[in-house]
DNA sequence: TAGCGTGATGGAACCGGTTCCATGAAACCG
DNA sequence: CGGTTTCATGGAACCGGTTCCATCACGCTA
């Protein structure tokens, strides 16, 4: 049985309890024989440290919670791929909240921003209101956000993928394709937890076309819940405008399917009629040769973890701010503009 | 700053540590008008409880450890939640070892199975050896394996799904459908990691063809390495075959998809030249309309977590076995045998 | 050779809770 | 009304490590 003790490794090698912690931590000096003597015992009783004996007189807890919706947002997976891979090189464990609800992340943000809990906190792909950015920053611990543009985000350190440099990508990808009559379909600007980044590809793409001289035509703007089946009612009656555009950005992945599916309805191919950029690169969007814009997300999500271990090592007086530029990704659903 | 103690409190209460103790843990009498005083000093300092010093005088964990792939392997994530969504309710912490490597398999496996650091070990998606499972099965903690088929892992309480009913059924799906030539292709039965699933499904399929009375034909069987390419490069050598298959059975939806994309390559169209048979049911396979095998992911993880708090309980004598039927879903890809 | 610095080690306090045991007062019994 | 049970509470030990401080032996230098 494993039930061994620091006492018990001491007794057994004739050291004190002091001696034998000094081995197991193998910094100050040991003796080389007195060493060898503790580790045999150690050996020996099969001893493994406690680890809640090994925080609680350490005063830290070793540990750093993620807050996120890994579950229901699929990407927030592939951040995560990042954290860990920061943080199995470290000390740390790696704790993990998952929230569904807005009830659950308020109480998990309440709960966990207070040392004797963690010594670190990940918010991921968790939009905050601006009362809980203030209460974050303040917090006993540090606090690192990973893809969420909450204005208060500025208070604290964040690692943020750039969705306005993004939007702007795509549309000028299609710009420089000869499309003029370029639509855009996303999400409600307001949703009940607060997403921005559909709105902030929105004024990427308006910034684009105004740059290209382009006044914005309000009725090639579609916007609806973030799902497959509304973004194809949405494109739908887009397609069937009596200027229909030659081109769509989609705010995501999903929508951007359903515009396709949308298009496949009212008879018009891809690329050839209609040209379709999504937005995420998810899974799917490679199988079906589908131009989209990639963020960085297992790079988000080591910088990010990296950035909290260092946050946690001494708090910087003014929180830094890492923006990752997106990547066009051309793949088959974009073409030149007939005639253009 | 959060810096006080169950000291602090008790001193601004006016009483002594234990009764502040019990105050805290709420389930020994205290005179009310004594545990309102607590409770105000509580509120007034902001106190917090340290969770290392609780789980130290408490001598558990209040931790579940999991170790998985969930990265590298979609289908654990989803498992994931269900793991979560009954810890989220309990006391325990949810950690998380993520594995990309077997070094670091064994490496978790045998840091983790030990009192000390964790109450009870969570192993989803992983393959074991016989020595891994002997070793975990007599380990002072318990341990719940969820999807893994070692022939050792009766020796552990387990959940799984059954693959060998599920390749049964896709098979039998294609036989009443009036198919005679189907085809399987999956994964290489030795791989590196050892996972036994395509195995197993195998089984299944040609258990439902010898029921069916019809003979293995070698020659129908394509096996490599789990990837969409390599399943296309393997179904176009079965789809130049003299006596081509009617139908195929894929070991997964990866698979399927590859299979798929060789029947358009060879000018076939699915499902009225070929049908196609999954297995998993991942996301895309509903928007490509895939016939397809669907797992009870969520409630394997949820089923596997109430089963471990029930072992950290008291440790049943003989180790439950949890197996799941999978389920066929029919949709697009399938189709009636011409002229069967 | 005396004086002092250095390195290895032990004793004890401490981290912040939980819980056993003892105490004293109040309530209940015959 | 005395004796006993019950209940609220405090004191102290304990969980299993880490670390400060003191001690002691040794070797170096003057």
């Amino acid at each position: 049985m494993a039930g061994h003790t620091l006492n018990d490794v001491a007794a057994r090698a004739g050291v004190s309890k002091a001696t034998a912690s000094r081995v197991l931590n193998g910094n100050v000096s040991v003796a080389p024989e007195t060493r060898d003597r503790v580790l045999t015992a150690m050996a020996e009783l099969d001893y493994t440290p406690s680890a809640s004996a090994r925080r609680l007189s350490f005063g830290r807890t070793l540990t750093i919670s993620v807050v996120t919706t890994f579950l229901t947002r699929p990407q927030a997976a592939e951040r995560l791929r990042g954290v860990d891979a920061v943080l199995s090189d470290s000390e740390f464990d790696l704790v993990i909240y998952n929230v569904e609800s807005i009830e659950k992340r308020d109480q998990y943000l309440r709960a966990l921003a207070v040392a004797q809990r963690t010594d670190g906190l990940l918010v991921i792909s968790l939009p905050l209101r601006d009362v809980d950015s203030e209460r974050l920053a303040s917090a006993a611990i540090p606090v690192v956000v990973i893809d969420a543009h909450a204005p208060a985000v500025e208070g604290l350190p964040h690692v943020v993928g750039d969705d306005i440099g993004g939007g702007e990508a795509a549309a000028r990808h299609l710009l420089e394709l000869g499309h003029r009559r370029i639509a855009f379909v996303g999400d409600e600007f307001d949703n009940p937890f607060g997403f921005t980044s559909s709105r902030h590809r929105y004024i990427g793409y308006e910034r684009a076309l105004a740059a290209a001289g382009l006044a914005g035509e309000p009725q090639l703007v579609a916007l609806g819940a973030h799902s497959r089946y509304e973004a194809r009612e949405l494109a739908g009656r887009l397609l069937s405008l009596d200027g229909r555009p030659t081109a769509v950005f989609a705010a995501s992945d999903t929508q951007a399917l359903g515009v396709i599916s949308a298009a496949h309805g009212a008879g018009l191919r891809v690329p050839d009629d209609l040209s379709v950029v999504g937005y995420d690169d998810i899974e799917m969007a490679e199988y079906l040769g589908l131009t989209t814009i990639r963020q960085q997300l297992f790079e988000s999500g080591r910088l990010g973890a990296e950035l909290l271990i260092r946050e946690i090592g001494s708090r910087s007086p003014v929180p830094p701010s890492i923006v990752l530029p997106p990547k066009v990704v051309v793949r088959g659903t974009t073409a030149p503009a007939k005639g253009g």
